[in-house]
Order: structure tokens, then sequence, then C-alpha cells
DNA sequence: ATACAATGTGAGTAATCACTCTCAATTGAA
DNA sequence: TTCAATTGAGAGTGATTACTCACATTGTAT
């Protein structure tokens, strides 16, 4: 019941149900009642409803930002030593699809929204796109360096990387339940890594 | 100003009304406006607003149902005796990739009101996903059979491959206009399509 | 304890929503 | 032409929307 609380509360209530029906589709009203407050509280700490909706963007460049794009870069250095350099990488694949996996929520939410508020297309191309290129140039430009990568586009790289995620994600959390996938998520996941780094073909 | 016609055009501006605002943001006031009818002659020709979302299911299906899956399988069967196979698939890539990218408004729809709605998602697996499913099964069999691809699940290449191209179609659709992207969506096609087939490590 | 600002509340508001209803125009068959 | 049915039209309907406002409660500093 403190004070900061309610604010954050309300947040993830709006989360959930961004997710689950859809921007427009959820009413202040109903994350209200969800979330336990009146509806005039909602008012008090975001002017708008868009806000929320701005408010659910920072938090999305907030991890995004910093955890996916700084972190790997760090780790690939610290442990890259004595490993098989294959087998980190496969790591580093393997804690970014699970972070896109955990955030699903949130990815599916910006995504979608971006599509239809232009303001929210530019925030994310400005603040994740650029840095993740940059990040993304870095980590394909080591990989090529060391004679792990075969030289190519990094976009090319980091789209297909991004598409194996993606499909994963879509895959697991929009046809899973009900569906007829029975393998567990790591599973899936050595698989799609699998395929991005050595593709379909006979070598 | 034929009968059938309206129907169509209201259709038709449904559509892109649906891709450009989303579903639920957008109002049939503004579908009747901008199709030129009146609101009471939408509701003469569907029974409510979600029916239209229905029709556009339905347009959506009899595209993918058929098109997309039957007839690749016909043309690989017809065309890989006498040409080299590698390049009978990347035609057929190709192919699907523009018919994506043709429809990417379509797509975008179903995709995204599968996901708040069940009833469409199921229409969308029974009819599409069950049916592509065997074919990309028949698919890669037949790829592993003749020694072009290795061993592995068809799931997760049907996965990587939809993954591939959506990546594509996102790069291209959302962040194209206004992004740095200069190269053609061809070239990007020829990279996706290597970068599938190969992967991205040294061989 | 008192004062003051910050936060919480819920009834109230104008606008908009999907949808209906009545009636006019158009159609096709006799 | 005549009649009946289908299709088009648009004002009208209750419900719901995002948002406001006057007031109650809380927290903090003096």
């Amino acid at each position: 019941m403190a004070r900061e609380n309610k604010k954050d509360v309300i947040l993830q209530t709006a989360i959930e149900l961004f997710y689950t029906k859809g921007f427009t589709a959820t009413s202040t009203s109903e994350i209200a009642a969800r979330a336990g407050v009146a509806e005039g509280t909602i008012f008090r700490h975001f002017k708008t409803k868009k806000e929320i909706l701005l408010a659910v963007l920072e938090n999305f460049i907030e991890v995004y930002g910093h955890t996916f794009a700084v972190q790997p870069i760090q780790d690939i250095v610290s442990q890259s030593k004595d490993k098989d350099i294959k087998e980190v990488l496969k790591l580093i694949m393997k804690d970014r699809l699970t972070l896109i996996e955990q955030n699903a929520e949130l990815i599916w939410i910006v995504v979608t929204e971006m599509r239809y508020q232009p303001e929210i297309k530019e925030k994310v191309i400005d603040h994740i796109g650029q840095k993740l290129f940059m990040i993304m140039r870095e980590f394909f430009a080591y990989g090529v360096e060391n004679g792990i990568f075969r030289e190519g586009d990094p976009t090319a790289m980091l789209r297909g990387f991004i598409g194996s995620a993606l499909g994963l994600v879509i895959q697991h959390k929009a046809f899973a339940p009900g569906g007829t996938t029975t393998k567990s998520l790591d599973q899936s996941m050595d698989e799609a890594i699998d395929l991005f780094l050595n593709g379909v073909c006979v070598q």
C-alpha cells in the first residue's frame, strides 16, 4: 500500500492486459479494477492512457537498451578465454533467447503498437535499433575476425537471429498451448541456434 | 455501384484500416466513410464488426491454404528433375517470400488478431498451420532423402524459414521507410536464403 | 498537534462506440 | 406495369469510452 507501489501495480496490470487483449481493447476501467485501484488513481499517475503505453515502452527500452545490448559483450570477453568459443557463443545466444522469451509480453506490445504509433516506432528505432545494430556489428565482427563466422552483412545476420528468436517465441507463446508441441523450450532453442549457426544444408 | 461490389469495397477498406490502425482501433463509422457507404450498409452485409474480421480471415485462408501450401510442392516435384535442386529451392523460397511480402497486410492482421481471438487462432492452425506443417515435412523430408538437407526436425526448419521471412518482412515493412536500409528486397532475400541454407558459421 | 502537499477516490461528462430501425431506392420476375 | 424482395441509407439507441473534478485520506515537516 506504499505510495510508489500503486503506480507499479497499475503499470504491471496494464502490461498484462495490453498483452492479452491489446492496447485499444483494454479500457482504463478494466485496468483499475484488475489493479485494485480507483479509475481516478490511474490518471493521477498517468496523464493519458497512451502515457501508460509510453511507460511500458520505456520499461522495454530500459531492459533491451542495457541488458540485451551491453551484457553479452562483457560476457563474451570474460568467458571466451578458456572455453571453446563456439560453445560460448551458444551460451550467449541462449541467454539472449531466454531474455527474449521472458520478456515476450513486452516485446509483443511494443512491436505491435510500434506499427500504429509512429512516435513509438521512432523511439524504438532510436534507442534499440541503432544500439542493437552497433552491438551486433561488433558481435559478428568479433566472430568473423576469430574465424567463427564467415564474411557477410551483420545486418542480415542480426535479422536472421531475430527472426529465429521470433519464430521460437511465436511458436511457444501463440501456438504451444493446445498445439501439438511437446518439446521443451530448451530443446527448441538448441535446434534454433544450431540451425542459425550451421544452416539446413549438408555441409 | 453494382450490388456485389459494395460488400467487396467495404471488405477492402476494412483490410486497409485494420492494417494501418488495428482492428479495435478501427470504427465501423470510419470504414463506412472511407468506403463511401452508409454505416447501415455495413451491417446489411456483415452482422457484426467481428464478422468483417472473419471475412478477412477467410480471404487469408483462401490465399494461403492453396496458393501458399499446395502449389510449391507441385512446383518442386515438377522442376527438381532437371535443375540444380539448390537453385530450385532458392526460386521457391523467393516465390514464397514474395507472396508473403505481397500479402503482408493480410498476414499482419491475422497474426495479430489471432493472439486476441481464440476462434481465429484455431481456424488458422486448422487450415494453415497443419497443412503447412505437413507440406513442409514432405518438403524437408525430400531434401533430407536427396542429401541436400542434413537430418533434423522439419518443424525447427520450418520455424527457421518462417523466422527468416518474418525478419525480412518486418525489417522492410516496419523499419525501411525512414531507416538506413538501402538494399533492395531482392538482395536481402538472397542474403536471408543463403543464411538459412548455410548458417553463419564458417564451414 | 497543526499545516500542507501528495495521493487516492468515485460519481460525473461529453464523446464515441457497435448496432438497430424505419423508410427509400433498386432489383428481378410476373 | 406491378409486386415482392433485396439492398442502401442515416437518424437514433443504450452502452462504454477516456478523462475530470470535488472531496477524502494519507504522509511529512515543523
